[in-house]
DNA sequence: CAGTGGTCTAGACCACGAA
DNA sequence: TCGTGGTCTAGACCACTGT
């Protein structure tokens, strides 16, 4: 009763997804040309692509221009852990740019810091293996911020509590999660189709000054990612209740 | 240096946004059908409506079968507070239905129940205005919930808190947040392209003894929502990061 | 019924990647 | 260079919606 006469590119698509699943085609694998593919299915090139799309939108097949099309690795997923702490993915190569600006528009209010004051950004691109999985740009009033570059090898992808030590501890972490399209330089950096979605989460710690540390937009994968929030209430809150 | 020689679909579709955008096309209205508009910018059918369907990824167009290409209405989004308090979206008309049922495979992990446990299921669809927001799958275990059917008007999306008045109250809820393709069925009710994904939020709440109260299972479309969550450190949790 | 979008074809030509 | 995917065409036919 739900579906009454299937696409051939739904029909296609189905094909070769069980292909995948049974391990005809296994993964990093090169699937065969489409050219080969439509004759063997005994479409037109474009339905036959049109079906690759269904299954490169699922995650399950990589398109490589004049390369081919390739059966994507089970997709290891990484679980974002929100509330400030815990980096949880121990295992991830992180490269950083450093760079010093100024707050601007959105930024300045994000930290809620006068336009001009000085901050220091840190660009966090983190790989697993050989893909990349996650881009963070991180704001930190200059003050907080060391001067030198930090040292690059093992650096958690949650920063800022590393770097104010001796400063009031943090005291609130807000994370904003929204959908969308990457930009063309986020897709390239992340190597994603531009046409996948990306979880954007806008990070903001305040300490118990009330005084913002950190402003973080975090952009990951949105078909590799979970991203989990654990709230705790208090006792307050919990009588504040009846 | 970014982009080249931007592909003629994207001519057309940068065209057709900054026309919707400076309202020569206004809200709600129909396109052009696309034969005529394949016409007017000289390319064929099939590229017009690959032009098309880069707007409707962003959400600005939707194309209904039969009758036209529309307009959407400058998406209103909806902001999901997380943490368990908070309908925080007052003036959604909500439709429940209500089912008894028992707990099987990843219910009964979720609410930490053994297989065979009886719970109440709460299938709540939330409109603003005409369009369907959200739909939740609320799972909650029968002894919590009120035998007799919920009254129909207002009621908040965020049921589980106002169920068990006598009971312990809620201490902790966690919120997994991720993102995928809606169902067939998913997508019809909330009146959105199979191809445009959701946000799916699997929420537990659990009581000051430890128990699970609430399971709900969210789905939101990806395009009008954001999602919220803030987590307040404790005393104890910040002491222990020395 | 007429008009709309949905699917598909059989080819052409372009752009990219590897040898 | 050659094989790959990327884009596009001009038209056919089907499916849905409203009159």
């Amino acid at each position: 009763m739900t579906d009454t006469v299937a696409s051939r590119r739904h029909v296609i698509a189905d094909d070769l997804r069980s292909q995948i699943s049974t391990g005809s085609f296994k993964a990093g694998e090169r699937l065969p040309s489409e050219a080969q593919l439509a004759a063997r299915y005994g479409v037109s090139t474009p339905t036959l692509r049109n079906a690759l799309a269904l299954l490169q939108a699922e995650g399950l097949v990589e398109k490589i221009h004049g390369t081919g099309n390739f059966v994507r690795h089970p997709l290891r997923r990484i679980t974002y852990v929100g509330g400030g702490r815990t980096p949880s993915q121990a295992a991830l190569h992180v490269s950083i740019r450093l760079t010093k600006l100024r707050a601007r528009g959105h930024l300045a209010t994000l930290l809620r810091v006068a336009t001009g004051s000085p901050l220091t950004e840190f660009r966090c691109l983190s790989h697993d293996g050989t893909s990349p999985h996650s881009l963070a740009h991180i704001y930190v009033p200059r003050d907080l911020a060391p001067d030198d570059a930090p040292a690059d090898p093992p650096w958690p992808q949650e920063v800022a509590n590393l770097l104010p030590k001796p400063f009031p501890p943090l005291a609130e972490v807000q994370e904003k999660v929204s959908v969308r399209l990457p930009t063309p330089l986020e897709a390239s950096l992340l190597r994603i189709s531009p046409t996948l979605p990306v979880l954007a989460i806008t990070r903001v710690a305040t300490d118990t000054t009330g005084r913002a540390i950190e402003a973080a937009l975090l952009v990951l994968p949105s078909d590799r990612t979970d991203a989990v929030f654990t709230t705790r209430l208090t006792t307050d809150e919990r009588s504040a209740d009846e």
